[in-house]
DNA sequence: CATGAATGAGAATTCATTCAT
DNA sequence: AATGAATGAATTCTCATTCAT
């Protein structure tokens, strides 16, 4: 008989006790790393300093990921199942004029409450040597998806030049998210103006 | 006899001759550097790899710079004063329409004709640890200089929310340049769309 | 249940046994660097040296010292602990003739059975980079609020000059420990004639 | 007909001056090493450092010695020739009492006036790794061959253990010395009392 | 004789990762 | 599942020495 066995008789319920307990040990680490990552930076954030500020050993990180890419990778999926699940996925290909100013709302209400996310996103995303990394990542698929879906809609609203408007607001969008996380998280943008600001852009494309 | 040309008479290579062969050298270095940074990331490069792409030992970029960090700090800086100088540093603190278009017209002439700055700027600007580096420097001073120059052209011109335009502004051109950036270098945005939307920016402030 | 049982139960290898672990691989890279570093010198005798000799890998050591210099300072540290216990430290700042033979029969002691360390000591002693390093130590604090007792018990024994007798004492024990020091190891004094010695200063003074 | 020649036909005294020229700088590189070693540690000084200070290129300093080694080693020489004239050289192997007044004063006397080259002399002495270069010295040679004629002095005197006043002897030089260097340059001790000790040490063996 | 650019071996140190327990 | 000791490759940086001019 052996350790393991012993083990087993002894907790019957142990198989999701252990599921319950590598779940949550799972998020306290991507929590953690997270912080870590965005404030810190991932290159400069070792593993040793991740397992101190979580409160575990460095090999335990090695239980739950192979490896710190692996690691910062199960990060950003993360962090962009959330963002995705903000947008509606139901969208049958064609957009109105409301699902437009919802989809427009949803992202700056992403950026404006995920901003450790974004922070440790798009820095990950200016590194070159990483970049790749990203480049099969969920959420640049799904906004390359969308991009001929927000051209189609300019066209069907009788803008002039679809293309133009297209580039416009991904501009207006991107720019308002490096603002954010430029400034972030010293400086402040007020609400007010975010919130002008993005009812401009759904009056410019309504 | 003057003191140079002892000097002269004592070194074989003479005074200018060594100045010739350093700044030949810093630059080759710099450039290389450059490169490096803007596609592998300034992290991920190494001395050795850029000792190895620069044709040099790994020693002699000490004998220029004190650091890799100096290094970085050099090309930034040197970056900065190429962008800088496409700037009108002569303009009195009131803008004109014709100012603010020139302007425009240079932010974009400086973000396509410098990609490569512009990628290792931004990234370094988005790396937690190094940020501080930069926060010093000139361009951003330069740039906070004129925010209130911009807002003040909107007041004069009459519009409602002149802040809000500064923001929009703001958004459209480090927008543009994010897509720019994260397109570098592998996709590319059509000329064309980006004179069109050149343009358009203009039209809007004008 | 205690605190400290849970912690057993979550560590295969108990939190003693790792005690036990790091205080022996301590002891083991302290004594391989007192011998390494009195034998080539601390400056001579790198971590690559230091390591092979232990038996470890480069990095190990960096487990438990946080630098090179880290490691010296422990080790000087630790033989003055190993010093200083030769010496009674419960005298009441007033000197008997009885315990200043012992002082002079426990520094000799102390010279004569810690060579390595002595060797080590003076040698950092001499050396001018490193002597800020020991100005803070101990030893030296013991030794410089020793020399006030030792003038004061010479006052009180009716010497003509107590100044003078303390710097005769001194030099002749430094003076010693120079002599021992740039013999070790290849020549020796014979033990007898440093027992005459020995006895000769304890005569000269009692 | 050579560039050599032309140099040798334009200068016919060149020769002689060329000489006047090698010593001279020799001096200074010398006179500026021995000040580097002794306050910063033959380790820690850098070749850079020393052209430098000296005013001189890093070449030129291998025109006149192989390597840092070497310059140590005829600094040590030059040093110890210096303080060897301080002896007399004639003794017959017979010591007088006047003779031997004369040798602890001049002792004293080296000791206090070449403070910087103790301070190297003894700092490398005690450097393990360096020692071996000077146990083949000539100061070390002429102190051993010095120590039988002491002693017999010792025994020609009439005291009870020549060797034991020999030891003695030796030990009080040492530790004045090592005193004397410890304290350099931040604390003095009185010269009063360094007058002193040296009348009580002639009176000691006279 | 004199220069300083250039080299490259080697230094201290960091850190992702492995593994015995 | 959990620990942290151990590894070793890689990193930044230093410096004695060489050499073309």
């Amino acid at each position: 008989m052996t350790k393991r066995s012993v083990i087993k008789n002894m907790s019957p319920r142990s198989q999701e006790q252990f599921e319950v307990i590598r779940e949550s040990r799972k998020r306290q680490i991507m929590d953690t790393a997270l912080r870590l990552f965005a404030s810190e930076g991932y290159d400069h954030c070792s593993i040793s300093m991740l397992a101190e500020q979580a409160g575990i050993s460095k090999g335990l990180m090695y239980n739950y990921f192979n490896s710190k890419e692996a690691l910062l990778s199960e990060i950003i999926e993360d962090g962009m199942r959330e963002v995705l699940d903000l947008f509606d996925p139901n969208h049958d290909g064609v957009l109105t004029s409301e699902e437009l100013e919802s989809f427009i709302r949803r992202v700056f209400s992403a950026i404006r409450t995920n901003m450790e996310f974004w922070v440790l996103y798009i820095s990950v995303l200016f590194q070159p040597g990483v970049r790749e990394l990203l480049k099969e990542q969920q959420l640049i698929r799904y906004l390359e998806r969308f991009t001929p879906i927000l051209t189609d809609y300019f066209r069907r609203k009788g803008f002039e030049d679809p293309e133009l408007e297209m580039l416009t607001l991904s501009a207006l969008i991107e720019g308002f998210g490096a603002l954010m996380i430029y400034a972030y998280p010293s400086m402040k943008i007020p609400d007010e103006l975010i919130g002008k600001f993005e009812n401009r852009i759904i009056g410019m494309y309504k």
